[in-house]
DNA sequence: AACAATTAGTTGACGTGTAATATAAAACAA
DNA sequence: TTGTTTTATATTACACGTCAACTAATTGTT
């Protein structure tokens, strides 16, 4: 028999034990919340043979616009690893959204731009993406989603300093 | 000049433009911190030649006991999709981890069951993990922790809803 | 100028998530 | 019982994140 009392997350986990604590519960929804939000995302891409990551490739390539940004500087505002970021772009050079060249400058260096047909396909989904967000939010009040970034904030910047104890990406 | 009303996931992104609205940033810190969550947590688990989703299994088959569970209840618990569990199992049984029989009752199920080794390493990793969660949640207030986890909830049902309207996965 | 250190990016290897498809066993229907 | 459907799982193929190790270009030092 089930206590009334018992949350939504423990019932969808099947867990036979409740939680440890509050704070293991708060852990564990933060992960399953992000699973979640990304595959409702990639649903929505995958008709355009897009990826949420693409999506924000290209939503970063339009906002540096015709000066390109170099490689590294996306896959800083994406939090990614390097390594992943090549390869993204390897696929959506082969997919014509993007364009790389060589910085004539700094040569070390490759600049990347979204090509027309990626910008288009931006353009094509950003309202898709935000009405997406919207119908997620829907319940929550706009106080309420204040005070959830701002805890969300809280929490990255502590486990920001435990990764920073340990080593760099 | 940056505003200094700018937030600091914001500045946390070098976006040089601010959110279009508060959702969108809820949304995005959302993935954001699961992703940082997620690295800082396998980051621990690395010395031991674990990931974490092999330490949510492992704890899952604590939980299970001497009757073991079948593969996709493990994939239901993780909210993962089937193939990835296979493989899952494949490598944690190659580490001495996990076993795994075919059932004789029903001989489509395979029973996994933790190893003493398997059920040495959760032990040994709980209070690591569980210390990890307590620091990253250190600055979060209890009744803070409670809104937050019902906000997520939330977000949780409705995405559920928008993702079945698609399809299963 | 020459060499060491740093920076930008790539490549290889591996773990994992997902979709699509296949296979085997069980449940069910005629 | 035979054939169909459903269920449990595996296989294949591909995208992506991460680590480790590498190349190439720039900077800094002497």
């Amino acid at each position: 028999m089930v206590s009334r009392s018992e949350s939504r997350l423990q019932a969808e986990l099947k867990q036979s034990r409740p939680f440890a604590s509050p704070v293991e519960e708060a852990f564990i929804s933060v992960l399953k919340t992000a699973d979640l939000l990304t595959r409702v995302l990639d649903r929505h891409m995958a008709g355009h043979d897009l990826s949420h990551q693409q999506y924000n490739v290209l939503r970063i390539l339009r906002g540096a616009g015709p000066d390109g940004i170099p490689t590294l500087a996306i896959a800083g505002r994406l939090i990614e690893c390097t390594p992943g970021m090549t390869r993204l772009l390897d696929r959506m050079e082969l997919k014509g959204l993007v364009l790389r060249r060589r910085c004539p400058e700094d040569r070390r260096q490759v600049l990347c731009y979204a090509t027309p047909k990626g910008n288009g396909l931006v353009e094509l989904l950003e309202p898709v993406v935000s009405s997406l967000g919207d119908r997620c939010f829907e319940q929550i009040q706009p106080a309420e989603v204040q005070a959830f970034i701002e805890i969300l904030e809280r929490i990255r910047e502590r486990a920001a300093r435990i990764e920073a104890s340990g080593q760099a990406c």
